[in-house]
DNA sequence: CCAATAAACTGGTATATACCAAATAAAAAC
DNA sequence: GTTTTTATTTGGTATATACCAGTTTATTGG
């Protein structure tokens, strides 16, 4: 009846244990939402192993999606997956609705740029053609939970920076300047996460997440808006529905 | 000029220099399509670090979706992601056209089994109705890409079984049993793998991959088929075109 | 009471070593 | 030449240890 049952056939890893018991811990709610895990020291001593299996263990369990790693500050519990409805917005107007989620954005950085081969070609613009870049970080109960870097044609957005980032930029896009969204091209995959990333989001480097790429077309089929959201993976999940065309 | 430059500010950790080495050999053409990388050991003796050191800039290429781990058979080089459409297709007619690919389809269990409450809400039938179950694996050039998992009514589709399923179900159904698919409910999200899926997609487990997770619903506006795809993350990439309408 | 300092704790990186089991390559037997 | 056996290589797991650099907590000084 032991965890590592000979009965059961094969051996299980020493590791194994480990993330069995705090999968336990969570989803019995013995360990709620925010709450801190174990150290990987604790853990070690707790279970007789050496620190570097019980860290293992640990980025496991991250990557189950059950905790999350705050850096040196140690590991938490995460909070339950939100779902995103991408047929239904290509905006986070519905994200910032909802007040019991705690999301609040936090502005890294915005400049004028010119645009370059790929984003001309997103765009439809012409290269050189000026842009405004942001980056912003979505932080949910004030733990990070995405990035994004948008790139606005700054022709049709005049005095763009003049206007308070730390909202749903679509609605400022429809409000202010009268472009609302009318559909979007989304592209969804998994990469890992390179230094910078990976520091916004308070992940260790080359740790996966998913990035989600999406151009704005408005009313007239032109694209106005181009963005790029790195998620962390365990936080999220994509919906759709889709019609079969072809 | 050394990979590990004081005069760029902080220090590179060693593993490092070695993904930037790999990456560029990769990138560069070096090391082609599904060669083999150096070993964890060679690695280490080359670059002057512990074999553990080596390990973990391997997984990180790993993660870069740059290579790919075939078990003890070594580390290879990836091929180029492939696009899956989301809006065209929600099957996977559209890879099985594509010969270049060198698709082949491995048929891992087929059984009948009762329909579960999570099973019988997504497909809004009866709860213990019968479903066939069907696990594939489809290898491209027989390195495995991604696992599917599908149930389908067995009252929509009498002797299901008798057919080849080392096809497009989607087109056996359209074909054989005039059930063309009309739309799909998707979901898209990150996650770990567990020990069975890591193995049948050769990984090491608790591994990231992705989950797309569908509904297909027939031009009545009913459900009959409900899948699940685990897909090996660095190898694919999810597109979709969304209408506005929230 | 508050601010500065020190100690304790955290995860991130790194090493050297060890054993296992699967996969492959080489050698031996037929 | 083909099969069987053996040796080598591979990644996966595991330990014990060490140092570093941020974070937090406790202590000390004013």
């Amino acid at each position: 009846m032991s965890a590592n049952n000979p009965a059961e056939g094969k051996k299980m890893p020493a590791f194994q244990s480990v993330i069995n018991h705090l999968r336990d811990q969570i989803r019995s709610g013995e360990l709620q939402n925010h709450a801190a895990l174990p150290s990987e020291r604790t853990i070690g001593e707790q279970f007789g192993i050496s620190r570097m299996t019980a860290r293992r263990a640990l980025l496991a369990i991250e990557m189950e999606g059950l905790a999350y790693s705050a850096g040196r500050r140690g590991r938490f519990v995460s909070p339950q997956r939100l779902t995103y409805d991408i047929s239904k917005t290509v905006s986070l107007s519905a994200l910032a609705g909802k007040e019991e989620l705690g999301l609040t954005i936090k502005v890294v950085s915005k400049q004028m740029i010119a645009a370059d081969a790929a984003l001309s070609a997103k765009l439809t613009i012409a290269e050189g053609e000026a842009l405004y870049k942001y980056t912003r970080v979505f932080l949910l109960k004030s733990h990070p939970a995405f990035i994004e870097e948008e790139y606005a044609i700054a022709r049709v957005f005049p005095n763009l920076f003049d206007h308070n980032l730390q909202q749903s930029t679509t609605v400022l896009m429809e409000q202010v300047y009268n472009m609302p969204p009318h559909s979007g091209d989304i592209t969804i995959r998994m990469r890992a996460l390179n230094e910078k990333e990976a520091g916004l989001l308070s992940l260790p480097t080359y740790h996966a997440g998913i990035e989600l790429e999406q151009v704005i077309y408005g009313s007239d089929g032109k694209p106005f808006c181009f963005g790029r959201q790195i998620w962390r993976g365990e936080l999220a999940e994509f919906s759709a529905h889709a019609i079969v065309t072809g």
